[in-house]
DNA sequence: CCAAACTGGTTTCATTTGTAACCATTGAAA
DNA sequence: TTTCAATGGTTACAAATGAAACCAGTTTGG
């Protein structure tokens, strides 16, 4: 009977994967902030850009634009970042953090990259390049259809 | 300023991919059957296994007892599956597929695995081994801890 | 024996999520 | 213009989720 393995299927080993590495992730930025991961996405993204629209935010950190929406709201809330009216477009806003909010940033990053740091390490020279260039291959893949 | 790259930030590239290429395989069981992808899980470890517990199947496809139970009862509800006590432990059941739940199985693996060669069709014969070796050096890193 | 402590599995409750509907504004077309 | 489709963003509602409490039943140690 034809059988599949779901430990060597390829959507299933990467969803347990990132699952995995994420939930572990995700006690940095909850132990030390409280923040859910739209709202940490959220921090990150326009640490890294400067001033985006929530759009742009979206996009660029792949979350729906509803994710986007309440974890902007609770970052105002906290006063970690404000928003400023476009000019020409009256719907549009722009996000930019506030002293606060860069703060907290500036505290994550290193954080983060430590966390990836350590995880890489435990991988041999020619893992971490398998799995560099087999992600960007799956990335390029997807992108095209 | 330190900035950190979500783009090729470790945790932030597998959650983003596994999202995508689980998103996209999720249609394939959702528009068939129905099914959520804690009852696809489900009816796949019951599949490859043959009769096993629930505490298991939540060991092999890496899902929280409670969506587990919840998977099982739905299973049930549609008849996919029976469940039948233990001789020695009463707390323990055995999940067996029924003859309807078998020929779901049968159904969707050879479109699992469709999905899988397509989208590993896109890759060069190297990409797919990094993908491969990245993807088994990162389980096992996570495994050690 | 009998009382913890533990395990398999379910349920409850609060939180998170996605879909769809929505509001306001803008751009294009008639 | 006026209308109609599209776009930025929010909200309402339903479904999915996880933590913790729970209910058997089982094991362990006194």
């Amino acid at each position: 009977m034809d059988v599949l393995e779901l430990e060597n299927f390829l959507p299933y080993r990467l969803y347990r994967l990132a699952d995995a590495v994420s939930r572990e992730f995700s006690t940095i930025y909850r132990d030390r902030h409280g923040l859910t991961r739209p709202e940490w996405r959220t921090l990150s993204g326009l640490g890294q850009r400067g001033s985006i629209t929530a759009t742009a935010l979206g996009e660029q950190s792949a979350m729906h634009k509803t994710k986007v929406s309440r974890a902007v709201a609770e970052l105002e809330r906290r006063r970690w970042l404000t928003r400023t009216a476009d000019e020409n477009d009256r719907r549009v806003e722009h996000l930019t953090l506030t002293k606060a909010g860069l703060a907290a940033y500036r505290e994550m990053v290193p954080l983060a990259k430590a966390f990836e740091r350590e995880l890489l390490a435990k991988l041999s020279a020619s893992e971490r390049a398998a799995i560099s260039d087999g992600l960007a291959a799956l990335e390029g893949a997807l992108g095209k259809g």
